[in-house]
DNA sequence: ATTAATACCTAAATTAATTAGGTATATTGT
DNA sequence: ACAATATACCTAATTAATTTAGGTATTAAT
C-alpha cells in the first residue's frame, strides 16, 4: 500500500474499509482509494488489487451491500454497511484500538500500564 | 499472535524484535516471547512459529547476530543487533510510527495534519 | 491521436503467519 | 517414582492477505 510500510498495513485494510463507510452513507472503490491518498497526503496508498477482493469479502460476509450506479458514463459500485457491518466495524475498531496501545506499550513509545 | 486481533500484527513482528533488542544488550527467544506478554499483560502473544523464522531471518539479513550459551543445562541462542541492525531498527521505527500517524488519521483518531 | 484519469475486475505468485507437530532438559506436584 | 508444566529450541504444510501484473471500458485533457 504505502510504498515501504507496504506490510505494515496487512490486516488494517478492512478496518479502515469499514470505518469509513461507517461515517458516510455510502462509497464506491475508487472513491476509497482516493479519500485514503487524500487524508493521508498521499503517504497511503491501496491498491486495487487488495481493495477489490477486500470489498467482495466483506460484501461476501454480509458486512456490506454494493449497487451499481452510473455515473457520468461510468460504472460505479456503492457500497454500504449493513446492520450487521456496523455492529462489526465498531467490533473490529476497538480491537485495533487495544492493539495499537499494546503495540505502543511494547515498543517503548507509551508508559507501561 | 493475539487472540483475535492476529492479523494486525502482520509486518510488525520484526519491528517489535529490533526494537526489543535495541534496548538491551541480547536477548534470547523465549526471553522475548515472555517480555511481549509481560508488557502487555498476556494480550499479546507471539507464536514460536512466527518467532522463530523471524529471528532466523533477520540474523540471515545482517542485522542480528547469535551465539549460543547453555544455562541451567539448557541451550538459549542469545540475539544482539548489529551495527547494521541498529540502523535498521531506528528507520524501521520511524516508518512503523508514520504509519500509525496515517492510520490514526484515516481511522479519524485524531485530527487531519 | 495519445495519454491520463476514472472505474471496475482477476489470476498467479509471493510472503507472513498459523497450525501442528517434533526434540530435550528442569522443575513442580502428587 | 511419575506426570505435568515450564523452559528452550526447531521445522514443514497449510492458510490467507497482498503484490504484481495484467485486463476492459469510458471520459477528459493535450
Amino acid at each position: 500500500m504505502s510504498q515501504n510500510n507496504a506490510q505494515l498495513l496487512k490486516g488494517t485494510l478492512s478496518v479502515i474499509i469499514l470505518k469509513l463507510l461507517g461515517e458516510r452513507e455510502r462509497m464506491y472503490g475508487y472513491e476509497i482509494t482516493q479519500k485514503v491518498k487524500e487524508l493521508t497526503a498521499g503517504e497511503m496508498t491501496l491498491t486495487e488489487g487488495a481493495l477489490y477482493p477486500a470489498l467482495h469479502k466483506l460484501e461476501a460476509d454480509g458486512l456490506l451491500t454494493a449497487e451499481t450506479q452510473v455515473v457520468e458514463g461510468r460504472a460505479r459500485k456503492y457500497y454500504s454497511l449493513t446492520k450487521n457491518g456496523h455492529t462489526e466495524a465498531a467490533g473490529r475498531m476497538s480491537e485495533l484500538f487495544a492493539f495499537m496501545q499494546n503495540l505502543q506499550t511494547v515498543l517503548n513509545l507509551k508508559p507501561a500500564l
